[in-house]
DNA sequence: ACCTGAACACCGTTCAAGT
DNA sequence: ACCTGAACACCGTTCAAGT
């Protein structure tokens, strides 16, 4: 743990280490007071750097802000993990949604990021980016699968994305307060609803040419 | 049309003139480049005046924005009168939510701040906002009702909110790019599934004590 | 009365110069 | 090699001073 030369204390932390101090400050910052707060000059004052420092680690804000929403991604596929699944398709979409909003709620101001965050449009959404979201999404259309075997390859996919952005829709309105009369505990009504709405509707396609839906023990519950 | 004084140019323009300068040039620079390059400064050199002036007519940047969106409601709104309505839930809220579709389509930019635009958490959303969005919804309630009908008071309200927040979460996304493989037209792929199933949904209440769905002429058609 | 221009307290980002 | 500090080109907002 010795440095070669000592030189009174100068690259006080490793590249790696410079990373880590970046984003959590920024994490904090973030936390805090949500995106508007997070400035370079405030993450390097709060980590004892000058600013320009930073853009030797990171090449602009929006890396920084990437970086965490990455991080970020993670922490929800692990929560989203912690889910039990009993294969029955609405319990499981119904327990997915509720950990989702039981994750948005007890991380707002990182969760927001997410969406208020727009990778300026010249740089694409990198490949890692999508990765990640598929990965979560993955899990919903797992969870739907028993409801759309035998159709078009893609259903369970379809169904999964409707409902995840319709789950954001909701958990995103009512955060913004821009949703008339949709207090906290509102969206999550609102979010059972369109969830035990939409399976019903998926299960009960009468027009579809097969017989979809295989009887699981469990049986349809409602409210 | 006279001035009464005529010294030189100076109230070039009545205050309503000004505002209407000021909310224009605001409304091309969102157009242009989004929330991002809105700034007092710039619409200040596009109309002529020094960035001071907009302080006499709007409080701040805020306010601006707020009237943009104003605007934007009372336009939307004036979009979805166009679409007529059968009295048939199923192709009425279709219609609507086609409309919706149309209109974020066709207003890229402009649309967005309306989500973007976070009202600084001090200050409340104010009564008009709420009532315009309400306005909005109503039309939504309206094509609900006839599926609503003799259930909880406001089980339409609950409706058209999740309705319309989900078309929202779905656009809202794709818009991002935040959802995997959802382009433009994918999008609206994603909005028809969600209406029809999730009407599919409502129609189809087997558990339901009172018989909800009169038969109306239309039958349910899909895809 | 209305408007300007300077001023204040900030930004993100770059880069010569220092150690 | 790593870091700083000044510099550049911006912000939103205020307000004394001008007409």
């Amino acid at each position: 743990m010795k440095r070669k030369k000592l030189s009174t204390r100068r690259p006080k932390h490793t590249q790696d280490e410079l990373r880590e101090l970046i984003v959590s400050a920024a994490t904090g910052l973030i936390e805090e007071g949500g995106l508007v707060t997070l400035s370079a000059r405030e993450i390097a004052r709060r980590i004892g750097y000058s600013a320009g420092t930073l853009y030797n680690v990171f090449k602009d804000r929006d890396e920084i802000v990437l970086s965490i929403e990455s991080r970020l991604l993670d922490r929800l596929a692990e929560h989203l993990d912690t889910v039990s699944l009993v294969r029955d398709p609405r319990a499981d979409v119904m327990a997915l949604a509720n950990a989702y909003l039981a994750f948005t709620h007890a991380n707002p101001n990182l969760w927001k990021i997410l969406f208020e965050h727009k990778l300026s449009d010249s740089a694409e959404t990198p490949g890692w980016y999508q990765g990640k979201i598929d990965s979560l999404l993955l899990r919903l259309e797992g969870a739907l699968k028993p409801l759309s075997d035998g159709e078009g390859v893609d259903l369970a996919a379809v169904r999964a994305r409707v409902l995840w952005a319709g789950v954001h829709g909701i958990t995103s309105l009512s955060v913004a307060g821009k949703l008339a009369m949709v207090t906290d505990e509102a969206a999550q009504h609102l979010v059972q609803n369109l969830v035990a709405t939409y399976l019903d509707g998926i299960e009960d396609r009468g027009d579809d040419p097969r017989e979809v839906s295989p009887p699981p023990k469990a049986s349809r519950k409602r409210r």
